[in-house]
DNA sequence: GACAACATTAGAGTATGGTCTATACTTGAT
DNA sequence: ATCAAGTATAGACCATACTCTAATGTTGTC
């Protein structure tokens, strides 16, 4: 499919595909055999990746890992080894943020009840 | 306190506090009785402030959501019923970042399995 | 009274993550 | 053949959240 289909498709807009583009997320190829044009087509992986984006993004993922997470899920520049260590990292930094998470919805429970109570 | 034993104890920069100054979520005090400078004095409520500001942001609050909490509890200027809204509002917030986060790491597991099994 | 250390303000600069504009070419329907 | 709609590239612009610089004034110690 070509870039608006794809845009349609995930709810994205064009320009910030081709910004996820540039920034090595994912990629289209050109049809090598149509000479005519330079357009980029892009596949059900892409899709999927473009999907995954928005999700890794809501939980506070920088563009730069979630280039790390796509790479070692979808690439072959890692070993498996290097893979499972970038996996392990990221799972562990969404440990830490649940924690975070949730100390702060005691806190906020908390100014909660001083409101209630008056005591602010 | 002036604003370097504030950086000090909170262990944030002056530049930043000033920032945050700036941005409404704190404020320090000039003494009226002193007439020849303009330095600003910090309490402990700002301390305290300070401490609150760096925890929501490592949960993802901007420093528009973060002022919004601050003054739903320190401020007089919201009701008792407007500040127990703003508080209830970042709550559900809290919630929905609290089931993505859980989302994400069963992503990420799949991906591990997904590796492990040179399924990719 | 010199001077290092600290204070203030205004504004410039940086990084991240987009978002938009301009220019130019291609495609497809009429 | 025309022309709206789609595509590509480069680069400008924007918002957020800092981070730093410059200019200038104050304080406290020797």
């Amino acid at each position: 499919m070509l870039i608006s289909e794809l845009s349609k498709k995930t709810g994205i807009s064009t320009h910030t595909i081709r910004f996820y583009e540039k920034s090595g997320l994912i990629e289209g190829k050109q049809d090598e055999t149509v000479k005519s044009n330079n357009y980029f087509h892009y596949d059900e992986i892409v899709v999927e990746k473009l999907e995954f984006i928005n999700d890794a993004k809501s939980v506070g993922f920088t563009i730069k890992e979630i280039g790390q997470i796509i790479d070692a899920w979808y690439n072959r520049k890692y070993t498996k080894k290097q893979k499972l260590e970038i996996l392990d990292d990221k799972l562990f930094s969404l440990e830490k943020k649940l924690k975070e998470i949730k100390e702060m919805k005691k806190q906020i429970l908390q100014f909660k009840e001083d409101v209630v109570n008056n005591r602010c």
